[in-house]
This record gives C-alpha cells, sequence and structure tokens, in this order.
DNA sequence: ATAGAATGAAACGGTAGCGAAACGACAATT
DNA sequence: AATTGTCGTTTCGCTACCGTTTCATTCTAT
C-alpha cells in the first residue's frame, strides 16, 4: 500500500515532530547529525566516515565531529577496520536503536492526528 | 481517511528529509528554528517572542536569535505591535512561504517512496 | 505622577558547529 | 625500500548557538 502525504500533512507532521524533539530536555541534534544517525542506522553497513561524507556531500571532519559528538552521547561508536586500519568502521549502539524507536515510535503517534 | 506510518515508515521519511536537506547547499536551519518556523506558519496569530518562547519550552533569548537569523534569510518578518509597543509579531514573508512549500513537497514526494 | 511589572533585545562567557588546510598512520605501487 | 595515495583526525580562524543576566522601553496600577 502506498502512503502519500499531502504537503500540508507533511508540514504538520514535521511541524510536531521537530516541537516534540524541541520540548525534550534532550540536547538537539543537528540535521546533519541526524542524517548520519539514521544512515548508519537504516542502511546496510559497512559505514565509513569518506561514505558517509559522500552521501551527504559533506566534508569528512563534519562527519568526524558529528560522529565525536554522537558518540559522546552513546548513539553512535567507533571502530577500526581490522582489515585496513586506515578506516574506521561506524556502528550502532543499544541506545542509538532505543533512541530512534522512541523518534519514529513519535512521529507514527504525530501522524495519526493528520 | 486517516494515514497512520508505521515508525519505520517514519524513520525512513524522516531519513530521506534530512539528506535531502543536507545535501541541499541551502545553510541548514536548526531544529528549533525548524519548530518557530512552522509555528509560525502553521498556527494561527498572533505570534510574539514570549508565546513562541512558551510555546517550545525555551528562554526568550532564543527566539530572538532565531528570528534573527531567519529573519536574515527573509523567512520571517518582525513588526511591533502598535497596540502594545512592548510586543513584537512575528509574520510570514513570501520567502518563507515558498520555502516551506518546497519542503512540503519534498516530504510528500519522499513519502511516495515508502 | 510614580512605582512596579512586562516585553524583547543586548551583553557576557562558554560551547560546538563550519570550511580549509595540514597531519600522521597505513596501504599500495614501483 | 622509497614513493605515492588513501583515510580519518586535528588544527586554524571564524561564526552561530547556548543559558544567564542585565537593560531600555512600554504599559499598568495606584
Amino acid at each position: 500500500m502506498t502512503i502519500v502525504l499531502r504537503p500540508e500533512q507533511a508540514l504538520k507532521l514535521w511541524h510536531s515532530a521537530t516541537l516534540a524533539m524541541v520540548r525534550n530536555d534532550r540536547p538537539d541534534l543537528t540535521i546533519r547529525q541526524f542524517a548520519i544517525l539514521l544512515t548508519v542506522y537504516l542502511e546496510p553497513p559497512p559505514h565509513t566516515v569518506r561514505g558517509l561524507a559522500a552521501k551527504l556531500g559533506v566534508t569528512k571532519p563534519v562527519i568526524t565531529r558529528a560522529l565525536d559528538t554522537m558518540g559522546n552521547l552513546n548513539l553512535l561508536k567507533r571502530r577500526r577496520d581490522d582489515r585496513d586500519r586506515r578506516n574506521v568502521i561506524i556502528q550502532r549502539t543499544l541506545e542509538g536503536s532505543l533512541f530512534l524507536e522512541h523518534l519514529g515510535d513519535l512521529i507514527r503517534r504525530q501522524s495519526e492526528g493528520l
């Protein structure tokens, strides 16, 4: 079944989702951080710094910094690639999974009000 | 007709939307700025600094700064309230309307892929 | 008229983001 | 073994955001 949101519904959904996220006392993620986090969790591994940078169309330091920040929040973790020790593999965490689970549930609940 | 997104669909939608916004060369708005912008455009006026601060659960300087930034981007404008000159009324702009129209359309297009 | 309250902005010090450039570690090439 | 290339990080100077506090302006109540 195909779900098609009308633009106005899409905006309302975005509105209530952002509003809920702001009202949370958790630190806000940037749009870029969200894009990285969701890419890691929704797309097949492995994920590397340069791969994410290319996918998002940003420079590598942007990824490094976002990984620092979200790593401190335990939303993601880094691991050296043993097959090529230049690479860093970005991996999910339990806390990150829970965080996104809650986010998905939040958006779903908001979508019921459309 | 009620539209209900499953959590996984909600995350995919959020993912593609954030991805598209990052890949844009436009400056990224913060989550808070989005919440303010959408409140102004989707909820009935008048909108004041203190009202928005209360609605979002943030301090007034947060609103003032966001209005400075988005005002420079022509996404919003300020006007003194003539009935009570302590108040500032936040108003929509043509450019802001177009911006949100495109955003709504973007999310709608992404929702077709679910 | 004056004291008090309310409103939004400005000032302050601190933190975190940005792009560009340089860097160290590692791998591949010759 | 030496060179060249790749990968992620670090550094640099800068900008924007944060919460707190202070301020000027304006309204309200006495």
